[in-house]
DNA sequence: GTAATAGTTAAAGTGGACTTTAAGTCAAGG
DNA sequence: CCTTGACTTAAAGTCCACTTTAACTATTAC
């Protein structure tokens, strides 16, 4: 089961062969082996695409992920850069949840609302005097 | 205090100028009133910017906010239309936040383990593994 | 008169994550 | 032998929401 074509490796990942060489190509896959040119991968290769959708699902951008690929695997537990990444990023995602309800509610309260116009809604003139101190922050 | 200029009407806003050139060049704000070219608008303009930021933050698209602003302020309260797009929305928003949990659960648990790789890793390994039922989806 | 300030335009640039295209190679099947 | 299908490359294109640039005009302050 070693020795896989892009191909395959591609629709086992549920993603496209280009993204597999757009990764290769920016670092984050390693290139593999050829056979006549073509690429051949290992299964290694699943299970590192697999921690990238995973971080990918995380918020962590291309980039982000390159630097914990190569913060981690080096020796040790996960580095201290690594931890940092993972600590500045949990905050960040904290933030995005709160943004998610917060609009969750607003979405709600419009579902709700039978204003005449969106000038008039409530909802929206509420939002909008809350977001002016939103903005002062 | 009506017919400010395209500057006054973006700092009130926090928004650059060249943001209110753009969304009326995509449709989203009517071009204003003209005096010697350039654009004076009335107050009318910072309660749509609003209502943008808004929905915004709610995670619409431009495009959709263009939407919603049209099927809005049509003579009928929230259209039909819009509280499709609404409740649409408001499932992605869901979504969106089920998603962010997990991923905080795996960053946390990372971030106190202490495997020697990442391939090793159970955190990710387990995440691998939730995630083809995930991908069968 | 001239310099600073704020406005105008169309068009190009940015960034992130890909996707698509064009032009070509290679092995297997009929 | 020739077609089909999967691969190869570099480069360009896409989407989104803007921002920046270049070249220009108009108003105000000195």
């Amino acid at each position: 089961m070693s020795e896989q074509t892009i191909g395959a490796v591609a629709s086992q990942a549920n993603i496209q062969p280009s993204t597999l060489r757009y990764y290769e190509s920016i670092g984050l896959l390693l290139p593999p082996e050829r056979i006549n040119g073509q690429r051949r991968y290992d299964d290694e290769v699943l299970k590192r695409l697999s921690i990238i959708k995973i971080a990918k699902e995380a918020g962590f951008t291309l980039r982000e992920i390159g630097t914990l690929l190569s913060g981690f695997s080096d020796d040790a537990p996960p580095s201290a850069q690594w931890k940092e990444l993972a600590l500045a990023k949990l905050s960040e995602i904290d933030a995005q949840i709160a943004r998610a309800e917060s609009m969750k509610r607003v979405l709600m309260e419009g579902i709700h609302c039978d204003c005449l116009s969106m000038d008039e809604c409530i909802v929206f003139i509420d939002g909008r005097e809350g977001e002016r101190e939103y903005a002062r922050v």
